[in-house]
DNA sequence: TTGTAAGCGTTATCAA
DNA sequence: TTGATAACGCTTACAA
């Protein structure tokens, strides 16, 4: 089963390879006639064009690189699966596949591997850290790259969703709701995100006009320890709200609740700055703000091409958030359930 | 910054570009004062050759494509991540790059443009189903194929943990316990796995010379709901054991205790053919059997890479599963904590 | 509108 | 051991 190729349709039909190629691709002036001869051909003759000619005559490789942690939990991975959906549906409009590098937090071969070798046109990156090993590399690398979150490097372009104003929104609705003592459980301090959501939640209590107390805030707790730890000091504090970072944490801190018999929303209310199909399955129900990932991915997937064909991008905000209210807050009034 | 080509080594060294190609490969015979000034001038000037070039000679692209369900469930993605690891870890060992093709169950044009386009020299199938239309397509495309799992058709090159014994080494071991009236919740019937452990669960029946009640066997029970309802008809039966086949039949079934105020293991023991970080955070950590994807992924990109070299593959069938005890199963005389 | 021919950056064949 | 030279399959000036 030898593969046809180019020469084999011009030599069928008695053409070019030239004109073949340029009935395929539609650039440059064609007879609609020859153009039609050339289609039904390629059909007959099952032709499917080589990508990687194609690569070689255009310098191109209609490749583009998706990074993997290789870190990356249970809970991430739902989030980089919606991304890549959403890459993956921008991609394959524009004739893209996409080519996956999993790297570590320090073995960044795989992705070295693919810049060397010229494999993909540009890389797109699904988390960013301080001090990016991966994200450095990419810079000096001169291919075009996005990244999906908010790098401390400008130079990069960046696709975001608007976590600050997100968390804000959402810290505010649970003010509104009455709640004054409020904890915030944070993740990953090497995560940029942690920083911006920690902002968003500082403030809404600015806007609000209302005093923060920063004892109240719980950075850097990663396992489930820390958050058992972090909420028992929440409780002695007499708080009346905890959020939390991330479903993770969320998932910690209410088994944490039913370890220490604190009933949620009654002695206390939670939500989540992430939300995911686990907050509204749990007993209760966790409010959350819920972010369209696929979308996130497809933006991305959108900026990096329009860089590939050599259009300039300075990324995106989006606003593809909404605050979705559950019973882990409902008022105590309405507590009776 | 324009790219350094093989032309330029050859150029700046005073060589033809064949005799740097060859001190690079290192195919065909070379003196070792010449393939040392290659080297030393290649890491000066930076060069890395192109493999969009390299591949057009050599008729390879140095890409493994992996097919991803777009339907995959928050379960699904640890095992798929970890089977990818293993595969990353096997490929870049050979100088391969793993290009992702996320497909529906039935659009499956981002695989189709893949194969087309010949931009994967071979495809790892990482599920399969009954009737399932990418292994179909993948069949006639000629391409060597290996899939992750059993597959109905036994043409294709497969991969796969021993399931059947595996089950039926959980099982036997729960009947040593002293079960006897065990049930089985299975999931969906269009996954072939499934009626692989079914076959296991029957199989230690067998082996033990024990009677099987077939009105314990409850399958296709995909939802949330549906665990609850055959749960409740478990009771009522007075089994004294159940055992769901992955770990998301297996948390519908904790919560569903719960909400039945059925104690576990006090009332009914618990365990699940899949295990997963959550069943052992949960309380109680639930018995399961433990299937290392990693290498699962490992062990079907070499297979494949021995494929795409020419030579024939069978498959494999790996023994690399474990049956780990836990509360979920302790003894009634045990079971005080 | 179509054809010719020169790339694209490698590898492979065959001489030298 | 090395060097010309012809592929590999496609695109793209430039010419006809």
């Amino acid at each position: 089963m030898i593969k046809t190729t180019i020469d084999d349709i011009a030599a069928e039909l008695g053409l070019s390879k030239s004109t073949v190629s340029r009935a395929i691709s539609g650039k440059g002036r064609i007879s609609e006639a020859t153009r039609q001869r050339v289609q039904q051909c390629i059909e007959q003759y099952n032709y499917t064009p080589s990508a990687v000619a194609r690569g070689l005559a255009q310098k191109r490789t209609f490749n583009i690189g998706v990074v993997c942690p290789i870190d990356y939990e249970i809970f991430d991975l739902q989030y980089f699966h919606r991304c890549l959906h959403g890459i993956s549906d921008v991609a394959s409009l524009g004739g893209y596949d996409i080519l996956i590098s999993m790297i570590g937090d320090r073995d960044i071969s795989n992705l070295r591997r693919v810049i060397e070798n010229h494999k993909a046109d540009g890389i797109i990156l699904t988390r960013t850290l301080f001090d990016d090993a991966a994200a450095a590399y990419l810079k000096q690398s001169g291919l075009p790259v996005v990244v999906i979150g908010s790098s401390p490097d400008k130079d990069l372009v960046q696709v975001d969703n608007d976590h600050l104003n997100g968390c804000c929104e959402l810290t505010s609705v649970l003010i509104a709701k009455g709640c004054r003592k409020i904890a915030l459980i944070g993740g990953d301090n090497t995560h940029t995100v942690t920083a911006v959501r920690r902002r968003g939640f500082e403030l809404a209590f600015e806007q609000m006009g209302l005093p923060l107390d920063p004892s109240l805030i719980y950075m850097d707790t990663q396992d489930e320890r820390a958050v058992g730890a972090a909420l028992e000091d929440i409780v002695r504090k007499k708080a009346d709200c905890v959020i939390c970072m991330d479903e993770k944490l969320t998932s910690y801190a209410v088994t944490e609740c039913r370890h220490l018999k604190i009933r949620i929303p009654a002695d206390i209310k939670m939500a989540s700055f992430y939300n995911s199909a686990f907050l509204e399955t749990t007993t209760p129900a966790i409010t959350a703000l819920d972010i369209d990932d696929r979308k996130l991915g497809a933006a991305a997937a959108r900026h990096l091409l329009t860089m590939i064909e050599g259009q300039p991008s300075s990324g995106e905000l989006l606003r593809s958030y909404q605050v979705i209210l559950r019973e882990s807050t409902t008022l105590p009034s309405a507590a009776g359930r």
